[in-house]
DNA sequence: CTAAAACTGAAACCTTGGTTGAAGTCAACT
DNA sequence: AGTTGACTTCAACCAAGGTTTCAGTTTTAG
């Protein structure tokens, strides 16, 4: 059971490559506190490798019309990339789908106004 | 069976109230082709009540991440507001979930990278 | 007929979510 | 030690999706 303990190593590069996006939407997330970085002696950020799914995740996050500060209440409940584990995961899973969940539940009730037998929007005048 | 016709006769503020989207936001949508509006003879614009909910729909559509753009694609599919009839609302209504459904697979696949057996992103290095 | 309320387009401004330089610093390889 | 590429902040800019304000026009109610 001895993990390598995995510091956070990577560069900014390298984090664009493996996330795939641009480093100035990577300092812009880091900015706002979406991801976290460490910093080394000379000021430059090095990221821990899971921070590149984060990364991924968030993209999705947004594709699904979460804003930043959403997503940024999301990510606030992960723990620091290290220790993030697959249970980490799971949760924050879920409490995306939640999310989606009710923005869909919202879709159908709008559109259940229009085809629904109580219909505020019906189409002939009756 | 003779229907009132129901001209395009609402104004712009018993829309904005009909529908809760302030003024400025109708004329964009009017400007950006997201919905219909009849002239009267000075110029004014003149809806269908039907445009109400047209618009309640373009809002959700945005929520759930659509831009004005990819809800325009969706409305230039509908007839003209008079027109309309339940099945199109059942049409729009299955195009939007499609949409949805796509993007929560892409949101289910991202997170499918990180729980999954054949992780991308496994937390511990093996 | 007239006054008030509603409406018009144009132009300026705002927020979000970034991108694009500029000018200087750090890290890595030889 | 030097140079090359990666990195830093900062400020300017961009597009989307509007809001605000303005000056002038139309509609409606009395």
């Amino acid at each position: 059971m001895s993990a390598p303990a995995v510091k956070a190593s990577i560069g900014m590069r390298e984090l664009a490559d493996r996330s795939g996006v641009a480093p100035s939407a990577i300092r812009f997330y880091d900015r706002n506190g979406l991801i976290h970085a460490e910093r080394t002696s000379g000021n430059q950020r090095r990221f821990h490798e899971t921070t590149a799914c984060v990364i991924k995740v968030i993209r999705v996050a947004q594709r699904v019309g979460l804003s930043v500060a959403e997503i940024r209440e999301l990510t606030d409940r992960l723990p620091p990339p290290e220790r993030i584990g697959l249970d980490d995961w799971f949760r924050f899973r879920s409490a995306l789908e939640d999310e989606v969940r009710q923005r869909i539940a919202a879709l159908n009730s709008a559109l259940d106004d229009l085809t629904g037998d109580t219909a505020l929007c019906r189409v002939p005048p009756a």
